[in-house]
DNA sequence: CTGCTGCAAAGTGTATACACTTTTTGCACT
DNA sequence: AGTGCAAAAAGTGTATACACTTTGCAGCAG
């Protein structure tokens, strides 16, 4: 299982979800799908079927599947998995991250100001998602990285849902803060600014205007 | 997609697992479950593929499926997550348990308790592990919920194979003692209560005998 | 014109067939 | 006996076929 070419298929249905050209309630067809890959449905299936174990689409027996649309309860929870998980994850780095961790870190954060500064867009987005997982990855912790990484793909869906444009702007400001309260070793401000900014990335999102999708 | 015989697939097999009746290593080969069950190959495939996701069983590509032997270092990962995530989940819940919640995770306790008592062996495992998920319900967090109860089967079977025999019998106390702590909204306490708890479980692991699996 | 009924088209769910890979078996040779 | 190779057997990977479900539409009744 997972021969290259299924992961193909979810790597670029990942893409083409995260990167809103395909709308939240689209219905995805197998064979149309299979077409355009030149496979078989076997694989397609295969493929959706791991989409939506990352709750990327939504499976209905026997109706299809259908790239998702978290709804409000689902955007909040997330969050809030988010940032239980993450404060003892800033905690156990605080406590454990050699000086190669904090630089690595610190690699990251500057790709990160390279990104937005020049308006980067994918690539930013990806990069604020990465930090989080660098640090798990930086644990040495596979288990939390995959986790994470598992949050995060959910949390670029939500955010893309609902975000109010430029809302996430100053994300990067924040995970700078964060790292500088990782360097000085503070790691109760580190989980505070975490905490903060996770709120205030669920706080700016809008989810008025969406009410129409949800029957 | 998840037919209900894929999932009485998924879930024979996890029982089977989680109760040793399939040692880690074992090889599962598609036919011979297809036979067993009465179903086609194509429904053996979808239930192993998730299997392999929940990592109760690993499969190599052209090879086939094996009952996962997760390594010591996976353990523990998996109980480092665990003391993370769980940690952020007690003070939530102490945060905002309502006195009807409280009264839910008494009657789980009790449960527990019977069960212990009756030496009911495979209920009491699960009791144990339920204990966590429980309050990932009440806090009303299906996502946590989720999380959680894949962590928790992850458990099962990394105890199953390192647990030295009633290493386990005193979790239900610590249960206890977390519960107190949460009655008394003594969140700090909890927390603390449930780290070494865990730590304890993770600690009673014994690694050593089980090298010769790891080439 | 609206609303129901039934049929056709489209699509999903499962089984099966076939191709390719890995493992085992058998046999020659040392 | 032991090793190496080759062919057969077993098993996985992918495609295809067919059955069943849902959906959309046409036609008819009101």
């Amino acid at each position: 299982m997972d021969s290259t070419a299924t992961s193909f298929i979810v790597e670029s249905l990942t893409r083409a979800i995260v990167e809103h050209r395909l709308q939240p309630g689209t219905k995805l067809v197998e064979q149309r799908l299979a077409d355009q890959f030149g496979v078989s449905r076997t694989l397609v299936r295969q493929a959706l079927y791991r989409l939506s174990q990352n709750r990327l689409i939504k499976i209905e027996p026997a109706r299809g599947a259908f790239v998702a649309a978290p709804s409000e309860a689902e955007a909040r929870q997330v969050f809030a998995v988010r940032r239980m998980l993450e404060a003892g994850m800033v905690r156990a780095f605080v406590a454990s991250a050699k000086a190669a961790d904090i630089r690595a870190l610190q690699t990251h954060i500057a790709q990160e100001k390279l990104a937005v500064q020049q308006g980067d867009v994918p690539g930013r987005t990806e990069l604020l998602g990465d930090f989080h997982v660098r640090m798990a990855q930086l644990l040495h912790n596979e288990v939390l990285a995959h986790m994470l990484a598992d949050l995060i793909s959910r949390s670029a869906l939500i955010t893309l849902m609902y975000q109010t444009s430029s809302a996430a702007a100053h994300s990067h400001e924040e995970h700078e803060a964060i790292f500088k309260a990782i360097k000085a070793r503070d790691a109760e401000a580190a989980v505070e600014l975490l905490d903060a900014h996770l709120c205030h990335v669920a706080q700016a999102l809008n989810f008025k205007q969406h009410n129409a999708l949800a029957p």
